[in-house]
DNA sequence: CGGGATCCGTTACGATACTG
DNA sequence: CAGTATCGTAACGGATCCCG
């Protein structure tokens, strides 16, 4: 006789607060939504890269956070036609950039666990590299006031990176690239090394790089903007 | 009789990948983990006082994140004597400064919902001021290369924040300064509506600043910096 | 086979009551 | 003031199933 009626909770689940950091985790903070995202930096993509991306994920939650994002306006799902679906950031989405770049910069302090799921693809560090390119440009131009062009396409592991610079903008996609002035082959391994600051990036060129094809120059240029890039403040 | 035997999930949701923001995510990824860090970002902080900004948290949870906070070394606990335990950031979890910096610029897009909770004090906004000074101290010594000095109390709506600038470091605490060279009185509409970028640090000054006591420039100089660190790229 | 939807057990969270 | 205890509900994890 001692049961009372609780109020069943009016919003599903949001910080109800005044406070700009609240309605950001109001949209990206539930558990997956951020490395969703990061995902989606790496370019559009289709239910089944996300799924094999993020191991451990149910696909129903896969589903619910696709949902929640779009109905936030920050991706948009595209009908391709032939039962494929393609998810894709808008611009609202893309500005997640640097969120992502500093989280990956603070989880860059821990070491990883000792028995740990690979992706099944590497899109996850379209994103880093990105930014890292991006925080280089930025401080190259404002030094030097010259603007540089890059094209070239990075194979980590394999996997095929399409970077461009072009007049300050910096492009990071998951992708062959189409008329690149070199292709150039790393692993996984040691490029996060360069991000957690436990190899230089000239370390990184000399040891564990083979141009495949193109230019030495450019090739030995993305590689001192991403050092640069790795070590600024952001 | 069909019934399986479920494995029943070895570590206690922790996402199990092989990349930094997973990684950061794993630490400060469950809910109200990074609204209790912004709050620390405002200086050391009694549980009740996290209590009362966090509105609508629970004391079990708030105890269980404080918890795992002190145990992955971002936070620290300090008997303070007779029952008062304060909590403070390591330099590990002040770290965390511009990853919330970035979220507040990005929620910053997002309008308030109609009907929201107050917090039961202004911790929240210490985070955003000093990264905003903080970047726009470091491009005002990058442009000219003279480092400058500050020491100005600013009161939001009555409480007071202790704000410090000295050879290129920013402080940014929520408590009384000590030795001023001006007090500012300003309510925190107006301020998040420069920092949501819909009004300037000029019209701030000009019409909702009041200067309490000492320097007129000081104060000048530091709504200078406001609004270069709020349109800054971070 | 890609692209999900459904179901159900487990875990985390929310609300409130209570204690040193 | 600084938490602990308890309990109902919502969210998540894992597997299976369905549909074009």
């Amino acid at each position: 006789m001692t049961t009372e009626k609780k109020t069943p909770l009016k919003t599903p689940r949001s910080y109800r607060l005044l406070c700009p950091i609240a309605r950001g985790l109001d949209r990206v903070g539930d558990r997956w939504t951020l490395l969703l995202l990061r995902d989606l930096h790496a370019g559009p993509a289709r239910f089944s890269d996300l799924q094999s991306s993020l191991q451990g994920m149910a696909p129903n939650l896969l589903t619910e956070r696709l949902r929640a994002l779009e109905s936030d306006g920050l991706i948009r799902r595209k009908d391709a036609g032939y039962n494929v679906n393609v998810y894709e950031l808008t611009p609202l989405g893309a500005s997640t950039g640097s969120l992502l770049f500093e989280l990956a910069k603070f989880g860059s302090q821990f070491p990883p666990a000792e028995e740990l799921a690979q992706s099944g693809n590497l899109r996850l560090i379209a994103v880093t590299l990105k930014m890292a390119l991006a925080s280089a440009v930025a401080s190259a131009i404002s030094g030097s006031g010259s603007l540089e062009s890059l094209a070239v396409e990075l194979r980590v592991d394999g996997e095929p990176f399409d970077i461009k610079v072009l007049e300050g903008n910096v492009s990071v996609l998951y992708k062959h690239s189409e008329e690149p002035e070199a292709v150039i082959s790393t692993s996984y391994e040691p490029l996060v090394a360069v991000g957690d600051g436990r190899m230089t990036g000239e370390e990184l060129f000399s040891k564990h790089v083979k141009i495949v094809e193109g230019s030495a120059e450019k090739a030995i240029r993305l590689f001192e903007l991403l050092n640069t890039g790795f070590g600024a403040p952001g």
